[in-house]
DNA sequence: TATTCGCGGGG
DNA sequence: GTGTACGCGAATA
């Protein structure tokens, strides 16, 4: 089942699946006879709806309300004629003080929810003789008499269409505009092969291997009939959502030609903006944008193609300059070829992205176990798919799901917030043979074992045998009624540990389809806790969420006693769910046995499910704060091996805005403290960097800062290095200028001039002789992020930099600057604040009387140095 | 130190 | 379509 809609036809609404067969083949099936209905409790229910028209029944039936434990009440059930009113239904009772209850679920979610159909599944289906009011492409079209699941594992195969356009416009600074630019060039990718072809160029130029159209109008209309012939399930594409598609419509209705290559042809390709983002609707397809897919599923530092392609398929992208395009159209035949291969790539990049690296996969794995469509799991967030499974349970036990009121933002819930996991204070020092411990599936395992759920939760009234919570929330036992949020993680785990044991003995797709699978079923269970605490969720509680979280803190916190005072050893951090043991006088085998025979003890005292993991051993470990840390971590693989990982937890050691040589010293010296356990040559080796930086020994490529043009230069208000470097560019009339979204790349060089107008190109810098400012790389590149770690060892910056004894560096530092900087003197303009003499205390500005709080007087600071060298001009 | 602002991807 | 509604780093208060 790809997709689901309606239609109405005589008024009355006919809902249809598009979907596919076991070969392969397109089915659309069509059913009548389902209609729209919500819930309603209040007074004079009846009177209110009586003689309304769009009323088709109203009866009175048992529901529970799900929030609090109580008993089942008499609500009604209104049934409707047509889905498109019942908001003006529900309007008009919510207006008089009426509760309702599920009046905002789309009509296709009521309809596959009562049915148990859902998404990417299969659908038992008993026809009749075929209708087709509306004109659908499908090769074969059903009358459902009924509809029912089946379980079957495998997935239909799929059609693929990948797409990729170009488009032309007299400014190429900007990005075009859909308004007036036209699209010139739609490339094509097919997978399996479209008339024996993997791929198709259209274009408004003749060219090689192009399939020329006389203008953009017949272009576009070629495009329409490729797609509808080819007939993807499909539509891929990087960044399509957001750009290809909506343009493409756009361009469609200048044109006049009609966007009508979905699976319905009398319902239009749309792509609807909200906030800054399109939804497109293409009907019986699927829009699987690898860009949003990419970005949602990999940490990068960027997401463009070239990069993404990269490091996610190794493959190089050629380059073609966005402002070049304008000049290969407009070019020569091999300049024309060269923009077609171009446009060519980037449609198979989107397509090798999607099949090579099984993007899908993951979705259509949530999709089956969420019941949502796959388009809602693609676009939409984990609350919408959590809150369609819900409201299948829920409805099966007899409960109905409140409609979601659209209250303005609590504020004063931000306010108190949610109390999160309990970290502890790490201690301090470098540590050695760690184990880390943690507990498996905390949160949902917390949820079953004290039978935490909406239904169970005691709101008024007396229960003697209640489960009471750290932060005071009580629910009733599972004797007395076993909620539905246990019931529903325990099969999910169950499940869970069943398909991870399926898993080992198979292989090859089946084997990713199954971790898929298990993967899918972890992302669900864990996304429930989060569910109720947040703010929009149709049942939110945070009392649920604080009753989790807090029975979360009590029981590391229980854990934490039991190691230190049961078996002696030192817990020397711990978050939320994990805690890591210090081991003394063991190897890594003895630490591993210490460790399995704690958590398998400690979990049998601990209640419920709730079970304390071994989960792998840092060799060595150091703390920097909450949250901060880095270690040399080894784990059992699956062959039993023992695998190491460096593990960098909060620590960035590549930033944007650090040079190479940050990075680099970053790296090495983690690398010296965590696998050779040596402080002092970390230091040495940080002060021999800091050595050669001041001999101008380190080659400027590695001090090299990369910063992105976001907007022309003189949209710039404030003063950055990357922007004035633009504006020298400009005035040497440097040929290859960085454009808007360019990144460029400067070094600092020495001179008495405010620091951002000390940014120089490279390659300048170079022929003219220019030094790199030591200094400045030194205070503001390296010492920032190393101070931290070597501060964690107990090493301040005075001993880093050899003060005191050795008197060698920091003194090098000064003189250093003595001689190369002279006094600067500093522009009013460039004063950036003002540093007291006495304490230290730094100021953008000083307070009026003109002295500091403490007595003592200030002096300037400005970005060209340190404000006890400052002169005023 | 908190809060607001602006951009990402795409031509 | 019984609609929807980001997230993170930089700039600024």
């Amino acid at each position: 089942m790809l997709d689901v809609d309606y239609v109405l036809v005589n008024e009355k609404p006919v809902l249809r699946i598009f979907g596919k067969d076991a070969k392969g083949g397109t089915v659309c099936g069509f059913y009548e006879g389902f209609s729209p209905y919500f819930y309603a409790l209040g007074p004079n229910v009846e009177e209110r709806l009586s003689g309304n028209p769009q009323v088709a029944k109203i009866e009175k039936v048992s529901r529970c309300l799900p929030m609090g434990y109580q008993e089942p009440r008499e609500i009604y059930k209104v049934t409707l004629r047509n889905p498109a009113r019942t908001v003006e239904v529900r309007e008009g009772l919510v207006a008089a003080g009426i509760k309702t209850f599920e009046a905002d679920i789309p009509f296709k979610y009521r309809w596959m929810s009562d049915s148990g159909i859902g998404g990417m599944k299969w659908v038992k289906a008993s026809e009749s003789n075929a209708l087709d009011t509306i004109s659908v492409i499908a090769d074969s079209k059903v009358q459902l008499k009924s509809v029912s699941a089946i379980e079957r594992e495998e997935d239909a195969p799929l059609k693929y269409m990948s797409l990729d356009i170009e488009t032309v416009s007299d400014d190429e600074g900007k990005m075009p505009e859909a308004g007036k630019d036209p699209v010139v060039m739609i490339s094509l990718v097919f997978e399996p092969a479209y008339r024996g072809k993997k791929h198709m160029i259209l274009s408004t130029r003749r060219g090689e291997g192009v399939e020329p159209s006389e203008k953009e109008k017949d272009m576009l209309q070629s495009f329409v009939d490729i797609v509808k012939e080819y007939d993807p399930d499909v539509i891929t594409g990087f960044n399509i959502s957001n750009f290809d598609i909506p343009y493409i419509l756009e361009r469609m209705r200048k044109n006049s030609v009609r966007p009508q290559f979905g699976r319905c042809s009398s319902k239009y390709v749309r792509a609807d903006k909200f906030a800054n983002n399109y939804r497109i609707g293409i009907t019986g397809r699927i829009v699987a944008d690898s860009y949003q897919m990419v970005k949602r599923g990999w940490n990068l530092k960027r997401y463009g193609l070239d990069h993404v392609a990269k490091s996610l398929l190794g493959e190089e992208k050629a380059d073609v300059k966005k402002s070049e395009i304008g000049k290969l159209w407009k070019g020569s035949n091999e300049d024309f070829g060269r923009l077609a291969r171009y446009c060519l790539q980037d449609s198979i990049l989107a397509m090798n992205l999607l099949l090579k690296r099984d993007l899908l996969d993951k979705y259509i794995a949530l999709s089956k176990i969420s019941g949502s469509l796959l388009q809602d799991i693609l676009e939409g967030g984990e609350t919408q798919r959590i809150e369609h499974y819900l409201l299948r349970e829920f409805n099966s036990e007899g409960y109905v799901i409140p409609t979601k009121t659209d209250k303005k933002v609590v504020v004063e819930e931000n306010g108190a917030g949610l109390k999160g996991g309990f970290v502890l204070e790490p201690k301090k020092g470098l540590h050695s043979m760690v184990v880390v411990l943690d507990f498996k599936s905390m949160y949902p395992s917390l949820i079953t074992t004290y039978n935490i759920c909406p239904t169970t939760l005691l709101t008024d009234g007396y229960a003697d045998d209640a489960v009471e919570t750290p932060g005071g929330a009580r629910f009733v036992p599972k004797s007395v009624r076993h909620g539905i949020m246990p019931r529903i993680l325990e099969r999910m785990m169950d499940e869970r540990g069943k398909v991870k044991k399926q898993m080992r003995a198979a292989k090859g797709k089946t084997r990713k389809a199954m971790d898929m699978k298990q993967l899918a079923l972890k992302v669900m269970s864990n996304a429930f806790y989060g569910y109720f605490g947040y703010q929009r969720a149709k049942i939110h509680s945070l009392e649920i969420a604080g009753a989790i979280t807090g029975l979360g803190r009590q029981t590391i916190q229980q854990t934490v006693k039991m190691i230190e005072e049961g078996y002696g050893h030192e817990v020397v951090y711990g978050d939320t769910d994990s805690v890591m043991i210090k081991i003394t006088d063991s190897d890594l085998e003895g630490a591993e046995k210490i460790g399995r025979d704690m958590a398998e003890k400690i979990t049998k005292k601990l209640p419920g499910i709730i079970e304390l993991e071994f989960e792998k051993i840092y060799k060595r470990f150091l703390p920097l704060t909450k949250k901060r840390y880095m270690a040399w971590s080894v784990e059992r693989g699956s062959d039993g091996q023992w695998k190491e990982e460096m593990v960098m937890k909060g620590i960035e050691t590549v930033r944007r805005d650090w040079c190479e040589l940050t990075s680099e010293t970053m790296r090495q010296i983690i690398e010296i403290i965590l696998k050779q356990d040596d402080v002092k040559d970390a230091v040495s080796y940080f002060r021999d960097v800091v050595k050669s930086l001041l001999d101008g020994k380190i080659e400027m490529e590695k001090l090299l800062i990369t910063k992105t043009i976001t907007k022309k230069p003189e949209s710039y208000l404030g003063i950055q290095p990357h922007v004035e470097l633009m504006k020298k560019m400009k005035q040497r009339r440097v040929m290859e200028m960085p454009g808007i979204g360019d990144r460029i790349g400067y070094v600092i060089v020495r001179g008495p001039q405010m620091l951002s107008k000390r940014a120089e190109d490279p390659v300048y810098a170079m022929d003219k002789g220019l030094c790199v400012d030591s200094r400045y790389y030194i205070d503001n590149q390296l010492l920032p992020p190393l101070e931290r770690i070597f501060s964690a060892l107990g090493v301040n910056k005075d001993e880093l930099l050899g003060m005191g004894k050795q008197m060698g560096l920091a003194e090098a530092i000064n003189n250093h600057r003595e001689k190369d900087a002279p006094v600067p003197v500093v522009d009013a303009r460039d004063v950036s604040g003002f540093i007291c003499r006495t304490c230290h205390k730094s100021c953008r500005r000083p307070p009026l009387i003109g002295v500091c709080e403490c007595g003592g007087s200030f002096l300037f600071s400005s970005s060209s140095g340190p404000a006890e060298r400052m002169r005023l001009s």
